[in-house]
DNA sequence: ATTTTTGTTAACCTTTTGGTTTAACCATTT
DNA sequence: AAATGGTTAAACCAAAAGGTTAACAAAAAT
């Protein structure tokens, strides 16, 4: 089986054949999402015949499963692990900020790939991201957020609200790149150095808005 | 053939069959999508046989095509005339943010729906929104906010990223609704009433940010 | 009242798609 | 040289999904 394989280039130059069928499928179900996704396309992405990609993953369910769960699980306790951490609260409002513009160079399709399966079906995706009991709680730095207004170090504000400004300011421009892209007339590169700004500008906003 | 119809009761009690479809399949498409969408569900939805619906329209991207305009042309003019409409910055600010969070009373599933299309081919979708050369320019409220920094009535900000700010805190919670009443453990009516609070909550948050 | 048009259905046909199988090929390893 | 694992092309199958047809019922027009 190829599993085992211990990754010897193959005589098709790039790559190991199963991490190609891996970024091919990523590729194909990011862009036209389970039901649209079709076993020649991955195949054809992947420069492979459709017999060798049954031959890899048994069937279509099976490899997205695979792709899908790779990226998620790659990435959420990242940001789980920010939220959670141990650190004042505008250094973790940079943190994740940074972190995920980050991610996002790298992964420019997983945003939309949650989203996807989040709404296909919200507690099965948390389920097989987090597991039985393992739920993430945002719990710690909503709470975070309340000693800072009792404290009086930020203004009144409900945490909930907080948090989804922060999390939304973040990660929407990604899933309506097309959008922005189209209507602030950005190409590739001029994108990217905006979200780059905005891993200073998001911070920055917040934090004159809440600061006392 | 149906178009022309004046909307007789049929003998199926429940109003007129064209409606009955529609409404069906705007339910359909916008939980599974354009692909995950079964024109056999659509007709079990609207509690007819899947010829009539062939019958109404001729095949599944015509219906889709139908759905999904009609939501989509009339949502985007509202949006573009308050970014276009002659009153301060601050107003209009909250008049976007509400009429926003009104819509998504109506219409939950319609942003789930725009993104998915703009997200499959951004430029197809535009035109056939704004049509030819009607394409919306968000000029005017870019320059109004270059304006206040300008005059000095807000402090130094790009307006793109503000603009990206306001449309992403206003836009993304309905769009990644499951994953926060998921998370912060919401039902429906809360849900709604968070949504609710966010129309003073966003200006606020954003004003309070950059007014000088 | 009878003909025509419109609405509706059950059954059927066609295409697409996921998935399998077979035979053959070629590099490595043994 | 034989065995092995990776790979391909091509043909095939079954199921699902889209789309069509023929016939019938209801409503409108004559």
């Amino acid at each position: 089986m190829a599993k085992i394989s211990k990754s010897i280039k193959s005589k098709t130059g790039s790559g190991n054949t199963e991490d190609q069928i891996l970024d091919a499928a990523r590729k194909v179900f990011t862009t036209k999402g389970m039901a649209g996704a079709r076993m020649q396309d991955i195949a054809d992405e992947a420069g492979i015949n459709k017999a060798l990609l049954h031959y890899y993953f048994r069937d279509k369910e099976k490899l997205f499963e695979v792709v899908f769960l790779q990226e998620a699980q790659k990435f959420f306790p990242k940001i789980n692990a920010i939220f959670n951490a141990d650190a004042p609260l505008f250094e973790k409002i940079e943190n994740f900020v940074t972190e995920y513009v980050d991610e996002m160079a790298e992964s420019p399709y997983l945003p939309w790939f949650v989203l996807n399966e989040i709404n296909r079906d919200p507690d099965q995706f948390m389920y097989k991201i987090w597991g039985k009991e393992n739920v993430p709680k945002p719990g710690k730095l909503l709470e975070q957020i309340e000693q800072e207004v009792k404290a009086g170090r930020i203004r009144k504000i409900d945490p909930r609200h907080l948090m989804m400004n922060m999390i939304s300011m973040t990660i929407f421009p990604f899933v309506a790149r097309p959008m922005f892209v189209r209507n602030l007339r950005l190409n590739d590169k001029q994108f990217r150095e905006l979200m780059e700004e905005r891993k200073k500008e998001i911070p920055k906003f917040i934090i004159d808005s809440i600061r006392k």
